[in-house]
This record gives C-alpha cells, sequence and structure tokens, in this order.
DNA sequence: GTACATGCAAAACTTTTGCAGTATG
DNA sequence: CATACTGCAAAAGTTTTGCATGTAC
C-alpha cells in the first residue's frame, strides 16, 4: 500500500523500505514539532532499538530531510525540513526558545552575485544562520 | 604582567587565571583559522590534557568567545567570535584548496529586512558563510 | 598562602558496528 | 524469496569528573 505522506513517499522512491520503525520515527518527529534531539526521539520511542534510531536520522540527513542546528548554549537539534517545497531555504534561530524559522529570499540571490563579482569566486554551496527573538520571545 | 591580546585580557577581566595551558589554547585556535574542531585543538597541543582543552573551550564557550557551527556534511566546528571589530565581513570559502576570501554587502542588510517581515523575527547577530570555487580552482 | 587550574585516569555519554533473525517489496 | 532492515550487545569515540599536585595572583 503506497503512502500518500511525503516523506515516506520519498524514502520508498529513492528505494527504502517503508517498514514501521521508520515510519514511527517520522511519525514522533513531527510530535516533537519545531525541533527535537536524537535523544528525545529515542525516549519518545522505547520500543525501537536505538541503533535504529541512530541509522534512520542519519540516512535522513543524507537525504537532507532533517538538518541540525547549534543553539547558543550549544544544544544540537534537528529539524524537519520543509516537506511542500523542495526549496533551498536557510534558517532563522530564535537566541532564547530555540525555535527555528525557515526562510527562502531574492534578496539572497542578489547578495551571491555581489559577493562573487566582488572576490571572484563561483558560489556553489553556502550556509546562512540568522539569530534573533521570534515573535513570541519578544512579547515576553 | 598584563596582557595585551584582547582575548586574554577578557579572561582576566572577568577573573579566571591567565595560565600556559589556556594561552597555548587561544593560539593554537588562532593557528588553525577559520574553523577548528576540539580534536583539532587537542592535536595540535599533545602537551596538554585532554580535560584542560575540553575545560577551556567550554569556558570559552560560556563567555562567548568562541561558537559552534554545523558544517553541512553534519561536523561540529567551533570559531573564534569577532576578534577584529574593525569591520563586520563574512567569508567565501574555496571548497577545492580551502582559500577564504572576504566580503561585505549592503545587499545583506536587505536581506535581513526581507527575513525579519517573513518570519516575524527581530533578527539580531548572523553568521554566514558561503562555499564555491575561487578564480584559480575554477580554471583547473 | 589560597583558591583556582591542571593532569591523569576512570567514568559517563553518545554514536557506530557486527551479526543472526525478520519482514518488506 | 532475496536482501534490506532490525534489535541486541559490544565496540569505538567523545566529553565529563574526582582527586592529588601545581601555580597564578
Amino acid at each position: 500500500m503506497p503512502s500518500i505522506d511525503p516523506i515516506e513517499r520519498t524514502l520508498s522512491r529513492q528505494g527504502h523500505r517503508l517498514t514501521g520503525p521508520r515510519r514511527a520515527v517520522v511519525d514522533t518527529m513531527r510530535l516533537l514539532g519545531n525541533h527535537f534531539t536524537a535523544e528525545e526521539v529515542q525516549q519518545a520511542l522505547p520500543a525501537v532499538g536505538r541503533a535504529t534510531i541512530f541509522r534512520t536520522m542519519k540516512l535522513m540527513r543524507e537525504l537532507e530531510m532533517i538538518c541540525q542546528v547549534v543553539l547558543d548554549d550549544g544544544t544540537i537539534v534537528y529539524q524537519l525540513v520543509g516537506e511542500d517545497e523542495s526549496e533551498h531555504h536557510h534558517h532563522v534561530i530564535c537566541s532564547d526558545c530555540g525555535k527555528v524559522a525557515e526562510f527562502t529570499s531574492d534578496g539572497l540571490e542578489r547578495l551571491l552575485e555581489d559577493v562573487a563579482s566582488m572576490t571572484g569566486f563561483e558560489v556553489g554551496a553556502h550556509r546562512i544562520e540568522l539569530y534573533g527573538q521570534c515573535d513570541s520571545c519578544q512579547k515576553k
């Protein structure tokens, strides 16, 4: 039975099997919300072996379904990558609560062009991380 | 004898002692350049105990003298925080030869405004790293 | 002189791997 | 029904801690 779930479909299309543990890990990540640690996923799924959790997360990282971010306190958290848009994006991270928002920007394209002409580099990959306060932490 | 070094001065002013191992760690970080891992620092200083390296790095993290970043491949690297306050700039790094070029851009300000309005975040600090091929590596 | 810092070694974690059994496509 | 995936347990790797000794201030 083919799944309607976008993540499960991608896994399947890339030649990976859709097993119970894998579905459970994906569901749990969604349940945990915006960001989560490997440990949180593991604790939420005591029935699934540790190794499987790490293997699944490694696979998802390789397929760019999740990505890592370092919070100000040094904690490393994971986040599901935008599920509907396959577009290239970056993160704004809230220094207070750790909430991560994604953004894309046309301004970014212009920035890259500026840099290319200033430095003579042909810019390929880039990583941009912005830190600030999210709307709810601003109100506190 | 008071030190002229900005990092050493800050350590001292915050009530921490200026010991040989601490100076060595700071010097090594500068030597290692833009990015370095805990392991690289450790290997460059076989005379200093592992524990001291980790303790020093933890201290520096708490004092916000270094910060962590996750590279695309998942590696966690550290970088020294703003020592040269003269001008705010960022780096373009050549994926082939490791050459680093600096740039500043007005386009960046516009980008930050775009992001603020898209996400509702109030953007404070930011870190931008671009990867690509420098002019000489493009010719190869 | 007195804390604070260090080095060593052991402990506490975290992540990966080997292998035999299981279940997906 | 082949083989990718799983769970377990052991291994490998990383960071922290306890304690006696050393040293910056």
